[in-house]
DNA sequence: CTGAAAGCGCTAACAA
DNA sequence: TTGTTAGCGCTTTCAG
């Protein structure tokens, strides 16, 4: 590969490197003319700054990690294009990583990273008991949680975070559920160890107790946050004696997944079953699938998390306390929980 | 954020930087026990080669970017997934740039590329007369266009690429609505500056031919990649007096835009109208989609797009002829055409 | 306004 | 088997 160095370019006009890389960076200490007869023919040779070297002494990489479950599942794709996008407006490449929900290989990424020279670190998929985080501490590698919140108030406090006030929407949705009438439901959660899937539960089950719900405990299934896995819950469920009329579903990808189970067996959504999900991927909305669920703003997530991932790298968050953003959901009414045909009952 | 160099490892056993560095690296001509020692103390110490260093001296990254349309896009993901676990497999991480399909935004992120000391690049969204690719050849820039071609015979002889049989699936498809009695028939386009979609639409146009059937010019419509795009191009297709009784969509993802003008307006889908896509991405298969489609698999023509670039990077390839992967497609016959209904006429 | 010199952390020649 | 020296390309004192 083709290099010229300032060095070359310095030689053209018998200055010394350092007037060429003031010049060339916009700093002070370099004559006017000079400047633009250096930034002309820099252009004109095509140098491009040596990253390595420039980061050798700035200790800067202008690169942010981002630790995702999956870049083919919706969700993480479209909070993945979020942290780009504001990470690219702001001058820093992204890095992606996968985890697939898995904190083995949750710490292999952030090794990766590491060795990478990373700025900062956004963490999607973050558990309760998540040693990777104690990890970024000793090393004072900033980073951001996304989605996920540490619950344990001794490390909270310190810890910067994006997430979706995930109690108020399943509360919501719940609630929704049992104003339909609702009394025998399930649910099928991803993983009790997350921020999420506990605040989830949680909320919905404010709700059922208000309305005197319980739900069985073999109707409560934790199987992972895929929907693969969410299909096999569902079948499950419908093997079982007390079939339920509703399901709570935490994330539209495993929705459909319940979804294609019940096509399957020629369960009706929603006249023999209503389901609700939770993200509102982009495919939610589509003709033929009009699931109802909790809008999560997954893009606004991504970007604010970059965002203050970069403030705190950038060292312009001097407040010293850690910085925790709520987001507001929003549940949207579509087909799939039969609203449309029954309404509230009385 | 803490750094242990090896001067510091080197200082606590009082041997020089290069045996450290040798040690650390596997290097011959270190003694057996101090190796050992050198290695634990580096792991007890927390030590991490600095990138920069590492990078300036051996002029390796170990990273690779890739552009794609937007990893939003199901496409795009797929793709970009085997990209990623190929890369990471072979020990290269993966940068991430969407182009939106916009030569001006291709510029933009290859030159942030660049600027990033990758090894080489993999191009997903190359057009016909792409300037861009006459840049990386220029600094001599390794590269594998994927799910592309460059026509010109001229360029094309120096060009690796893995990509599909795109005259073939289409050809197939075409001929498929063709024996299912269609007559009168739309297409609509991608871009047609881009290989795929010359070639896709070459392939249909054989079989209409052969079959004796012509798309008026009106019924042909070229819109762009994007769902929103074929939903409007579907919009003014209805709108026409001569409404065909199919539609063959250069992608799933349009397809679904399709699909939404469809229902909006009422027309049924296999009934009213034929729906045939292209790539079969994994929504593509849902109950109540169903959507015929010709089956790309995009997550291999990553991987393979990885390895061969990869190959290239560490120049196992000396072949000094060029490499094109060309894959195949099969044509998935699910609900949209209406092939459950009627089959083929005779 | 400009230049010389030093050094970031690492690897590669070359000596010892 | 080990150490010394030099240098990758850049930025940053500190003198002129």
């Amino acid at each position: 590969m083709i290099k010229v160095t300032i060095k070359d370019i310095a030689r053209q006009f018998k200055v010394s490197t350092t007037t060429v890389s003031n010049a060339l960076n916009g700093k002070p200490g370099v004559g006017k003319t000079a400047r633009k007869k250096i930034v002309q023919m820099a252009k004109k040779m095509g140098y491009q700054p040596n990253y390595f070297a420039r980061g050798l002494v700035s200790r800067q990489s202008y690169a942010i990690g981002l630790t995702i479950a999956n870049i083919s599942d919706p969700f993480s794709a479209e909070l993945a294009l979020g942290v780009y996008e504001k990470a690219n407006e702001l001058g820093y490449t992204m890095m992606l990583f996968n985890t697939n929900y898995n904190l083995g290989n949750e710490t292999k990424c952030l090794e990766i990273l590491k060795s990478k020279g990373v700025d900062g670190i956004i963490l999607a998929t973050v558990t309760q008991d998540d040693s990777n985080i104690d990890s970024l501490d000793e090393i004072q590698m900033p980073y951001v949680l996304v989605n996920r919140l540490i619950l344990n108030p001794k490390k909270a406090n310190r810890i910067d975070s994006v997430s979706v006030d995930d109690y108020g929407s399943f509360y919501q949705a719940a609630k929704h559920l049992c104003r339909m009438g609702h009394q025998n439901i399930a649910m099928i959660a991803g993983d009790m160890d997350v921020s999420t899937a506990i605040a989830l539960t949680h909320g919905a089950n404010e709700a059922f107790t208000e309305y005197g719900v319980t739900i069985p405990s073999d109707l409560f299934i934790e199987c992972g946050f895929s929907r693969e896995r969410a299909y096999q819950a569902a079948k499950a469920i419908f093997s079982k004696k007390n079939r339920p009329t509703a399901i709570l579903i935490q994330g539209d990808n495993m929705a459909l997944g319940v979804r294609e189970a019940a096509y399957e067996i020629g369960i009706k959504i929603p006249d023999d079953l209503a389901i609700v999900g939770l993200d509102d991927i982009n495919i939610s909305s589509l003709a033929g699938i009009e699931l109802t669920t909790i809008r999560q703003n997954q893009y606004k997530m991504g970007a604010t998390g970059a965002q203050l991932l970069i403030n705190k790298i950038k060292g312009e968050d001097h407040s010293g306390i850690s910085n925790k953003i709520v987001m507001e959901s929003d549940l949207i009414i579509r087909k799939t929980c039969g609203f449309h045909l029954k309404g509230y009952v009385k």
